[in-house]
DNA sequence: CTTGCAAGTTAGAATGATTATTACTATGGT
DNA sequence: ACCATAGTAATAATCATTCTAACTTGCAAG
C-alpha cells in the first residue's frame, strides 16, 4: 500500500511539474522520485548524495534549483526546523509565533486561550503516538504564517503597478 | 511601563547567568541588556552590530559562546523559523510536524483531530490579531518538539554509565 | 589587597550550506 | 528536424556558524 501511495504522490507530483511549465528533464524526474517516496524531510545534501550514483553528472546548484521550482510551483514545502540556528528569543514563557512570510520578522504571541500553554491537547498527542510510537513530546509550538501588515501593503502597492 | 518590564528581565537574565556559575563579564551583560530587551528576536549577526559600538574589541564567536551558554543555562531558546532552508517536505496536505530535539529526525503527524486543518482556532487568530493588527494568517503549524524512542532509549543507557 | 587559575575572550581561519554566474546543452513546440 | 527558451554543469561567491590557539580577566582564597 505504501508503494502505491508514494508512486501516486510521485506521478502527481510530475504532473504538477507539467502543469506549472516547466521542462521535465531527468534530472528533475529523479529528484521527484526521490522526494516523493521519502518520508524523513531530506535535506538538499541528502537529496544529492542519494542521486549522485544514478546521475554522476548532477550539479549540486541542480538539486536546489529544481526545489525552488517545486516549492514556487507549490508541490512542496521548504521547512526549517533544525536546531539551535538562525534566531534568539529572550522569552521562556511558553507562547508562540507568529512569521511574516514576506520580510521574516517574527513576533511572539501569548498562548492565552482556552487551550492552554504549550501542551498537546490530546488529540494532538493521539495523532504523535500514532505514527512515531515512544515519541516523547515536550512543548508544543505554533506558528502562524502570514503576511504582516506592513508587506500586505507594500505587495498590494507594487501589484497595481 | 515596557521600560520596566524589559529591566526586570534583564535583572532576572543576569541573576540566572550566575546563578548558572557563569562568569559575568561585559560581553555578556551587554548581550544580556541587549537581548533581554528585544521583542523581535534577533539574530547572531544583528546583535553584533548594535553591540559592536559599545564594544569595539567583542568578537563575533562571543556572541555565539554567550547565547549557546544562555540556552544552555534555560535563559534563552534558539529558534530557527527563517523560510526557504534546510529541509525539504514533499506532503502538501495540511499537517504538523514531530522533531527530535536529540537527533533531529522530522516525522509528519496528520492534522485530524477536532481542531480541523492548517486554521487557526478563533482564540488564537484573536491573540494574533492583538500583537500584530493586520497579520493575516494563511497557515498554522504546530511542531511538536521532544525526544524520539530511539533517542530515549540511547540516553538513558549513557546516562546510567 | 594580591595571586592563581579556570573560564572567557579575541582574531582569524575553517567549515558547510546555499546562491549567483556564465557558458553550454537539451527539451518541447512547430 | 529546427529553434528559442529553459535547464544544467562547473565554479566562484556569499553567508552564517564553529573551531583553534594564544591571550586576558573575573573572582575566590589567602
Amino acid at each position: 500500500m505504501r508503494q502505491t501511495e508514494s508512486f501516486e504522490r510521485v506521478e502527481q507530483m510530475l504532473a504538477g511539474v507539467r502543469a506549472a511549465g516547466l521542462k521535465l528533464t531527468p534530472q528533475r524526474m529523479a529528484i521527484v522520485k526521490e522526494l516523493a517516496s521519502d518520508e524523513s524531510h531530506p535535506t538538499a545534501q541528502e537529496l544529492f548524495e542519494r542521486l549522485r550514483p544514478g546521475l554522476p553528472t548532477m550539479s549540486f546548484a541542480t538539486v536546489y534549483n529544481t526545489l525552488d521550482a517545486l516549492s514556487a510551483a507549490g508541490l512542496c514545502a521548504a521547512m526549517s526546523l533544525s536546531p539551535g540556528s538562525g534566531r534568539f528569543d529572550p522569552n521562556m514563557i511558553p507562547h508562540h509565533h507568529a512569521v511574516c512570510d514576506s520580510c521574516g520578522a517574527v513576533r511572539d504571541v501569548p498562548s492565552v486561550g482556552v487551550h492552554g500553554e504549550g501542551i498537546a491537547e490530546p488529540s494532538a498527542a493521539e495523532a504523535v503516538a500514532q505514527v512515531a510510537p515512544g515519541f516523547e513530546v515536550r512543548s508544543v509550538e505554533r506558528i502562524f504564517r502570514g503576511v504582516c501588515a506592513a508587506c500586505a501593503t507594500r505587495q498590494s502597492r507594487s501589484k497595481s503597478v
